[in-house]
DNA sequence: AAATAATATTTTATATAGCAACTACTTTTC
DNA sequence: GAAAAGTAGTTGCTATATAAAATATTATTT
């Protein structure tokens, strides 16, 4: 029997009844789990009405520890880039969580920084973060934890 | 000094000054790499002019071999899930890729097939496609990626 | 057989992603 | 110092994701 039990979650949850090949079966178990991780966050998230996103902007503010920070500079630190932070931000100019003003010194440059009520959100939220991340990967061993980061290491 | 070689690369792409914890490091290096992978494969695929998710529906059906399926059921077939469907298939149907037609039996019911253009097609791009996985996958042995498939596994 | 429930798909509404065009400002070059 | 090139951010457009409501059909109940 050519099919193995590592593989089976994966073609359980497409429905498959044919074998794939194992590279191909990698990419859509990762894609899989990528996907599953997305939905747990997002929904830890919900009770904040912030999107995944818009948490990761709200912690690159905080990690400036106080220092205003460009867009551009913002859309560096994210995890998915994408070219609209403009939007994003503007959301959690309408939250209060950040504040957003033109700098003084590059009138091209906007000085976006995590107002307190902001940073207090924040930290409610990286609570449900951290529960959340820890259910995820309750079942990974530490030393897991560093095979996997090895392995990921090695992707193109 | 706390920080590990491992972890490199994804600080390196996020940016970040201060250490993560290894759970939150895990995560955002998945996320990162799915992004990277979804990149390379729209990419591929974009002298097609299909998405992945569209390359998806494609191979379900192949899959199929001239059975045809409903909308419900490429719905469970499919890796991402959404509840749009029908207009994932509209656009394969406008393509020539698929044809769609009300099922006798049951008027509720869609009756969904691929092309011989579909079908001609979709070679075309399984060759790309695998071309682009092996890429991503060059560097990983195939001990490597049965163990990543078991650390996947354990993933809630 | 009419009323109700269940199922399959479509439509609508809303939010976001990604690209390209655009505005505003700054720096460089001649 | 005016023109050109470069940079930062915004806006518009199109495509897609997601949820919820609407429509159409079939199955079940009474």
């Amino acid at each position: 029997m050519y099919k193995c039990f590592i593989y089976m979650n994966v073609e359980e949850k497409i429905k498959s009844t044919v074998d794939l090949a194992p590279k191909q079966r990698t990419i859509i178990h990762l894609s899989l789990i990528c996907n599953s991780i997305n939905d747990q966050l997002n929904k830890a998230l919900k009770a904040f009405d912030v999107s995944i996103e818009q948490f990761n902007v709200l912690r690159i503010l905080r990690g400036q520890k106080g220092v205003a920070i460009a867009m551009k500079d913002i859309n560096e630190r994210m995890v998915s880039k994408m070219s609209n932070t403009t939007r994003l931000v503007d959301k959690l100019v309408n939250k209060r969580f950040v504040t957003r003003n033109i700098c003084p010194e590059n009138r091209r440059k906007m000085e976006i920084l995590i107002t307190d009520l902001g940073a207090s959100q924040l930290q409610q939220m990286d609570m449900v973060i951290e529960q959340t991340h820890s259910k995820i990967l309750e079942e990974l061993s530490d030393v897991d934890i560093q095979t996997l980061n090895t392995l990921l290491n090695k992707f193109n």
